[in-house]
DNA sequence: CTCCTAGATCGTAATTATTCCGATCTAATT
DNA sequence: AATTAGATCGGAATAATTACGATCTAGGAG
């Protein structure tokens, strides 16, 4: 998904593009990675130093309304959000010391319809599945704080 | 898991044993289910009224470095603390209305398997998996809030 | 192009969850 | 019963998130 085909749809949202908005997007477009709240705010302060969380939290809600931005709880209390670039969501290998996520090809399916089979009274909307560990750089690091 | 066992547990590990630990403990025995600190700390004042915050933090994060108590970042941002019965980990099927919560019996070991040999690089530590959605009672009453 | 207005932004203050700190207390060993 | 390392209390500090009133502006109407 590019800038233009973002904006594009926005627009036909109805949403209003403002200069905070672009550039809260071109962050998240950048790396096809999860962001902290707080990061986009530096990031997006580069450019518009006056921008305040407010406007991120409020975009980035607004984003997740409309399905363009997942928000991920990872252990440890830290909340990311991500771009959702395929419309189809997918998991992550997290490291425990340095934070940097992969994303992971596989998604736990049949333990989802077994789950589905052995409840069928719950209405499942959603699911999450995130791997920690430490990646080889950190490795024998985790105890140095 | 009884209250005696693990307060023998805790002795033979050297841990102090506190009334508020064990009114504490008392909680997490209960039922067998998340609770927030909050919650905790509600039920531990109705025996000791002075018990503070930092006391119940303090407590569960001693439990969880023991291995006691397992530490549970929900969607939504909200922290649990459950009680770690059986030594080993399960899965939750969660309401997103009530938060209320039921333990999964199943488990994605072949997706964890796959990353392993596709990530022979990265250490494992640990995973997540919950399934979010609305139970009996809440369906239909997702969106009056 | 200019005007208008709903909605967006800013700066700051409020709220919430969690952690820290100094003074005091106590479980458990001696 | 005395001792002391470690635990508790109460309140203050910190951090993350949300709320609010005043001001500003994107985008549609004229």
């Amino acid at each position: 998904m590019t800038l233009n085909d973002t904006l594009l749809r926005l627009k036909t949202l109805g949403v209003k593009i403002t200069p905070q908005r672009q550039e809260i997007l071109k962050v998240l477009l950048g790396e096809e990675r999860y962001y902290s709240a707080e990061e986009i705010l530096k990031k997006v302060q580069e450019r518009y130093p006056a921008v305040s969380f407010d406007t991120v939290y409020r975009t980035l809600y607004l984003l997740k309304r409309l399905g363009l931005v997942v928000e991920l709880n990872f252990q440890g209390g830290h909340r990311r959000f991500e771009f959702n670039h395929e419309d189809k969501h997918h998991h992550h290998l997290v490291c425990l010391k340095c934070g940097k996520s992969q994303k992971l090809s596989c998604c736990p399916t049949d333990c989802l319809t077994r789950i589905k089979k052995e409840h069928p009274e719950f209405a499942i909307t959603s699911h999450s599945f995130e791997i920690y560990g430490y990646c080889r750089k950190c490795q024998g690091l985790e105890s140095l704080g």
